[in-house]
Order: structure tokens, then C-alpha cells, then sequence
DNA sequence: GCATGCCGTGCGGTAATACCGAACGAAAGA
DNA sequence: TCTTTCGTTCGGTATTACCGCACGGCATGC
């Protein structure tokens, strides 16, 4: 084996394939995986996952849940997390203004911060009542399909939104998603007018956001706050009111965070 | 090597090497820790060290934060935490009970489930401008100290509690602690009597609880809910109002578990 | 009742590996 | 300027994790 590896010469390939597998029960469905399962996903013998499902068992990543047994994720990663996000400034901060927006609009309000122009979502507050929206915190998106994500392009120069629009090459995901970089900066530029970002059925059928970016001290965009809804209960006055209330709470963000608004941006 | 070791044949060594790096993190203040606490902390070389932590930073379960660099939790425990808590049944049933009981108290509300008589709490609702508990999610805590927990013990038989109160020896955590098991039994048996426990700075100076169990269809105990307080805010009248709104939350998730709610019990 | 898969569990042998030690450039402190 | 400490990199080797194989249990099908 003389060709390079993806893997850096530095990874502990052990540790890596016990990652591969959590990822995989964490896409599996929500009863968990077996044994036989896990071996012919990860590609080695049986074995030599139920080694590593023990382990995972015995660390409390994973619990075995009868009969079968299938496995699914375990209180550690629980744990974990909840730690991993409270120690995320940007979560404790906008936390009270999260619950307020709830209250406000009855609708789902998530909060996102940027990685190299792509919105991670970091939390989310859903509204007592309202449709529940099963959208993943912690994970990289793509910038064109959410309402958050053309906010954070909005607050970025077109040359830099046309690099990250190359780098993820508009990937459709229903009949309205945004597939071109044309169409993608005209609908920024009105989103920089307007003050606020629209995804109207971009990312999922039936499902409208708006969202709003704020900024920090250097004047660069940390994040935004999106509204999520179904279509049918929002007709237009109600968007231009959800795009006020975002857009003033995400100005209270970056007014906490120490920054500066943008002028004529979102 | 001929002696047996804690750990078991199939355990993958490096695997839990990495899981303990994770905990030590956990643990660790938020600023994150360097490359040679790790090695000191995990008695392995900095090369080695190194390594581990490079594959972790790869699967963005560590971050490098600049300068330092310091490593702290990744998004991809924030993203696995998510799916585990989601995945649990009792917390898509408890939340809008959570919330609601956190606007009509004002307090932080928990929710836990019962691991061998032991409560793990698995979620919280911080009331909005309310003082804010570094709680744990996703730990097995000590059942004699928090009033979720004695709310448990009051679910079960006497023997039972003895049981696990020599299990875990009732370890003292404040002046205030129950540490004797003639006394946690005499606690028990009024919360039994008064429909809901309480934890009266018994596990954190000033602080105080309200706690009050849920059943499932069996009959058998499934978990608590309880209402935490800073104690100069809350005078008996207050106390005896949050006990019948904790219990009266319970008994709805009693109800939404298809469970019966026992006679004179917590 | 018997055969037949399938699953989870255990055990050697060996090829793959993760670890140690040493060394280097850079940055911070004396 | 000198010293210390940090993160990083690179061979060599002892450790190891994996594969193949076999067994017991549990359903399913004939």
C-alpha cells in the first residue's frame, strides 16, 4: 500500500470507524441497528464490530435496546451535548430571544452560526402547539436552501457568494430551490433591501422561513434567527411581520454580541 | 501480562482511550484544554496524544479555538446529543408540559427518567429571566439529593430504597443532605403522604426543589418532574402552590404514558 | 418434529496499528 | 540573548485489533 490515503497518517483509524458507526446509527431509523447490520455497513466482520459495539455499549454512546438487540444512541452523547452547545456563546445569548420570537409567532425559531458561509443551526425553540419541523442542529447546510443561509450570503460580497455557490454547486431539493448563481444573487440583493431573507418551499414542500443575519464586533456576520412555518398559514402581511420581528431580533443579537448593524443589508 | 483488566477482551482499546479524552474535555473549563494537558491528563505521549486528537478535530468532535490552540467540544456532539434526545419518547410527551409549568412558575424545569432507582435528567426548560441551573443532561445522579430522586424513591418499596441506598452510600453533598437511611425513609414517607418531594438545599446551597413522579403502564415508576428555585424566593404558601402544579404536570404525563397515577403516592 | 437459516457470542493467529522517543521550528518568558 | 515550553513530524517496534471459524439460541418453514 503505496498510495495515499485519505486518511492523514495521524488518524487513529480505531477511533474514526467508531465515529463511522454513530454516524450510521444516527441516520439509521430511531429503533436502532443490529449487529449484522453494523457489519455490513461498516465493511468488517462481525467480530470486529461487536468489539466496537461493545465498546460503545460499555461507554454509554451506544444502549442496547431488547429484543433483537438493536442498538441506538446512548445518554453519553446526551451528555456531551448538551455541554458541547452550552458552551456555545452565541446559544446562551440569544436563548431569551429565541423563546420571545416563539411566543411572538407561534412558530419554530432556530438560531445558526456561520462556517465559511454556511449556517450550522446551534438551537432551536419550538412554539407550544405548532408543527414540529425535525431539522438537525450541529450540521453544516447548504446556504441556498434556507432562509438563514441566503441571510449569512446576503451579508457577504457577491464574489464571495458566487466561490461558495461553486464550491456546493446549487444542489436542488424541490421544484423552487435556486439552482442558478444569477438567480441566487438577485434574490440576495432584494433580501438586502428588504432587510430579511426568504425561503419560500426551497428546502422542503409546504414549508416557509425567514430569517434574519446579525452581526459582531469586526462588523462581520455571525449568524441569523429564522421563523419556520407552514405556507398555507402565512399569507403576505404575516410575512412582512415575521420579517420585522426577526429583523429586530436579530439586530438585539448584534447589539449583545458588541457589533454593528449593516447598512441597506441583512 | 496475565492479570485480568478492568477491561474486557473486546473492548477496542483506543476507542475508549477517546472516549475519556471526550469526558476530560467535558470536564475541563469551556476555555478548552492544550495538547500537553491532554498527554499529562491521559498518561500517553504528546505524539500520541497528538494524534488522537488530530482524528477527533477531523470528525469535528473537537475544535481548535486560537490561540493555544485550546481544543473544546465539536458540533458533532452537538448534532449526536440532538438525535439521542430527540430519539427518547419521554421527552417529545414531557415537553410542552415543561414549558408550560416553566411560564406559570417562573422556574427552571427538569424532566427525569428512572435508571435503577437513580434519576437522569434528559431535559430542562430555563424560565426566561430566570437564574439559570448548570444542571447536567444525560448523567446518572445520586437518588438522595435532588428532589426528582426522592420523588423515585418514594415510588418504590421501602427494601428497595435500602437497597440503593447502600448501593450508593448516601454521600454527603451540602449540611443539609440526607446521609442517614432512617431519615431518607421518614422523608419518603411524608413526600409519599404529600404527593411530591422536596429538596430543601440538599444537594446545592441556597437552592430548592419540587419533584413529583409519572408512572407508566405498569404501574411502574417512569421518571419525575421538578421545579427548581432559588430558596429566599419561595415561602411555604409558594412551595405547597408548586407542589400541586408539579404534581398535577406529573400526573398529565402519568396519563399521556397510559399509566395510572398510584393512591397516596408520589 | 426436524431442518434451515440468521443472529449474537467467543477464541486463536497474524497482519496491521498505534504508541514511544527523539528532534525541529516557533513563540513566549526570563 | 538564552531558556523553556509548545505543537508538530518522523522512524521503529511492541501492541493491537481484525479475520476466520465455530458454537448456542431463536425463529421460520417444510
Amino acid at each position: 500500500m503505496t498510495d495515499e490515503d485519505p486518511v492523514s497518517r495521524y488518524t487513529v483509524r480505531s477511533v474514526a470507524k467508531a465515529f463511522r458507526l454513530l454516524s450510521m446509527v444516527a441516520e439509521a431509523p430511531a429503533e436502532g441497528v443490529t449487529l449484522s447490520e453494523v457489519s455490513q455497513h461498516m465493511g468488517m466482520s462481525k467480530s470486529a464490530a461487536y468489539g466496537l459495539v461493545r465498546t460503545l455499549l460499555d461507554a454509554d454512546y451506544l444502549y442496547a435496546r431488547e429484543p433483537g438487540p438493536r442498538y441506538c444512541l446512548g445518554t453519553a452523547l446526551v451528555w456531551l451535548g448538551d455541554i458541547a452547545s452550552r458552551r456555545l456563546p452565541l446559544r446562551d445569548i440569544t436563548a431569551p430571544i429565541l423563546a420571545r420570537l416563539s411566543q411572538q409567532t407561534g412558530l419554530t425559531i432556530r438560531v445558526a452560526r456561520v462556517d465559511d458561509g454556511h449556517p450550522v443551526f446551534i438551537n432551536r425553540v419550538d412554539a407550544v402547539g405548532a408543527v414540529r419541523f425535525h431539522t438537525p442542529l450541529g450540521v453544516r447546510e447548504l446556504p441556498h436552501t434556507s432562509a438563514a443561509g441566503k441571510a449569512i450570503l446576503a451579508a457577504l460580497p457577491d464574489a464571495e457568494v458566487e466561490r461558495i455557490a461553486a464550491e456546493c454547486g446549487l444542489p436542488r431539493r424541490t421544484r423552487k430551490t435556486i439552482t442558478e448563481v444569477p438567480a441566487l444573487l438577485a434574490d440576495i440583493t432584494v433580501a438586502r433591501r428588504r432587510g430579511y431573507a426568504i425561503d419560500d418551499e426551497e428546502d422542503f414542500e409546504g414549508v416557509f422561513c425567514v430569517a434574519a443575519a446579525f452581526f459582531d464586533h469586526d462588523g462581520g456576520c455571525a449568524g441569523a434567527l429564522s421563523a419556520t412555518g407552514i405556507k398555507v398559514d402565512l399569507p403576505a402581511w404575516r410575512i412582512e411581520e415575521l420579517g420585522r420581528m426577526v429583523r429586530a431580533g436579530a439586530d438585539e443579537v448584534t447589539g449583545l454580541l458588541g457589533g454593528r448593524p449593516r447598512d441597506r443589508e441583512v
